[in-house]
DNA sequence: TTTAGCAATCTATTGATTAGAGTGCTAGCA
DNA sequence: TGCTAGCACTCTAATCAATAGATTGCTAAA
């Protein structure tokens, strides 16, 4: 059923209302405050019909309205009015961007900082899959006698870099060696094809002194394709969910940071529906197993030369400030989609 | 004044309830679990005792009695009992650092992690001050044509490297010369001799060529040994702080997690008082400034060549399973102190 | 179609009452 | 001198009834 305009600006009124209040609104509250010309029988029957629509229920039937996980989807669709970020939000933002920021961690965390703080709300910024990142050149660096570094260079980024014990002390023309044997056998390739591929190479074809680097590498980029998803996801300011007023309940609040705490969890609600640049998972939508409590999911996937290199949002009661929460998240995600823009993402190279 | 030894085993017996418990006990309920052999107005008679010399307090008149900060002190320091590790405990812990461990970083990670587990309290793993590390050795990576990651070695480990930007592409025989520039320059000193020297070399006195990267690695040393401390700190299971029932008012909750949010407060309590290996921070003990909460902080600290290198431990309400986490930080700190120990700290090299 | 009016419903708060827990004190006993 | 039984006193927590207030849905009239 189309949806009048008159039931359309009652609908937003109530939302806006609830969005600040955080309280049913009633009848004649709208009235005064939002419509002064029409009576507030009017306005009830108009909820009633937009409670029958499925856009509003009651707590109890003294209470006023307030609005479903339906009415703020329409609301973020359509009704809600668009923002611009103002001045001061824009600058909090550079200010984080400006420190020095160097790994694929460094960013995820500035990001997650600089949303949580602008938003007040918990905020959440993680890695694309790393599994298809392409591989441009791979380097031993000597540390001591019987270590060396690991540098797994991709097209997104720097891998945090593993130490390994090499047993023996090696010569550096054998490093210079190693390294562009390595660079050679990885350079070029997805994570993914390496790693999927059968018995790639059986460590016959290889030179005897390069099997055991070879190995490592391989195991590096394996612990990568599998498990390390989880530590490539950034929480910021969970305590900020016990701010909010339906977190009250402290069964609510349990389970939330609970579910924040197990961080794996949320790996496959954030990746999923990836296809458009500002997500809303909103009430039944984000249900993780049986105990996800009722909450909103906002996010956005930033991507480099068409590649998705990851995502950030904010997690929180579905009653929050979508047009201010929409209009950060969409200038970060075009932000570190495109270093260029605004600085963003480069390190700052004065003093 | 002296406390006799009953007086010790009926403050033993309150403590030890109230622990696992977490209510009031009263007199009565100390002659049946602990004493059958004296009656409960005697045990009245200790417990008035007990609350004059500061060791208990009622809620109110008509409960039981509780500890007092003091009482658990003394508890700690005294009347409680030593345990040693569960045999699933060890397990546990080894468990965890079997896993990866290449940086400084994920130590500290594993450490939080594990320490949480076992004690189902907020842990908290942090590096000790970086500023007395020594330099071993300096390197720049080239990344690609105009960056390169600077490595620096440390007797402490690997510190986190930053990427620059070199603006022009350089060669590799460039690289060679400067990285023994730099370790020439930098290598067997004290990050805070370098940063605490006045103007030590002037510029000047350096090559024209040289002067870019130096500034560079004195740049990165200098974020180090000042604002780069928050970062070393890991945090893990704050939300576990909601399970514990002196946290159910909401107010306090919120107290306890804000505080835990903003990491940086926490530094300067926890890196107090290192002279010990084991450390409780109790009541009174651990006000940052207003608002902290009532609690109780246990941390360790783990050293090696007598040189402090961080610590960890638990943060919790005062009524915690003492026993049972001090041993744990006590295993742990000495693992950590000791890389033989256990195999713990070094990487498994097999599958 | 809108609106005024009103009965009906539900919540939230208050106050009073009660049952129960635990203490402190007193007096008697070993 | 130290221990204990007994009892009055105090305070909490739970229950219940009563009340005030909020808000609706419905009806009937404009």
């Amino acid at each position: 059923m189309a949806i009048s305009g008159r039931k359309e600006k009652i609908l937003q009124a109530v939302i806006d209302s609830y969005i600040t209040t955080a309280a049913p609104i009633s009848s004649s509250e709208i009235k005064d405050k939002y419509f002064d010309a029409i009576s507030s029988a009017t306005i009830r029957n108009e909820l009633a019909a937009l409670e029958d629509m499925g856009y509003l229920v009651q707590p109890h039937t003294s209470a006023g309205r307030i609005p479903t996980a339906e009415a703020y989807r329409l609301y973020v669709e359509k009704l809600m009015p668009r923002r611009k970020l103002s001045r001061q939000e824009l600058s909090t933002i550079k200010r984080y961007f400006n420190r020095k920021i160097t790994e694929i961690d460094d960013v995820l965390k500035s990001t997650a900082k600089v949303i949580s703080e602008i938003t007040n709300l918990t905020s959440v910024a993680y890695m694309g899959n790393i599994e298809t990142a392409v591989i441009k050149s791979v380097k031993f660096v000597k540390i001591d006698e019987s270590t060396a570094l690991v540098i797994i260079v991709t097209d997104v980024g720097i891998l945090k870099d593993a130490t390994v014990n090499l047993g023996v002390d090696v010569s550096q023309d054998f490093f210079d060696r190693v390294n562009q044997f390595v660079t050679e056998a990885f350079a070029g390739r997805q994570i993914l094809d390496i790693v999927g591929a059968k018995a790639e190479k059986t460590l016959d074809e290889i030179k005897a002194e390069y099997q055991a680097v070879y190995k490592t590498v391989y195991k590096i980029l394996k612990n990568y394709a599998h498990d390390e998803a989880v530590s490539d996801l950034v929480l910021e300011g969970s305590a900020k969910i016990l701010e909010q007023p339906e977190y009250t309940n402290l069964t609510k609040a349990k389970a939330m940071l609970d579910m924040l705490d197990a961080k794996k969890q949320l790996v496959p609600v954030l990746k999923s529906n990836d296809d458009f640049s500002i997500n809303l998972k909103i009430g039944k939508d984000n249900e993780i197993g049986q105990g996800m409590p009722e909450c909103a999911i906002v996010t956005a996937t930033f991507s480099q030369g068409g590649k998705n290199m990851g995502g950030a949002g904010v997690i929180g009661p579905m009653r929050m400030d979508y047009p201010k929460v929409i209009s950060v998240l969409d200038y970060i995600s075009k932000a570190l989609s495109n270093p260029e823009y605004g600085q963003i993402g480069l390190p700052e190279e004065e003093e």
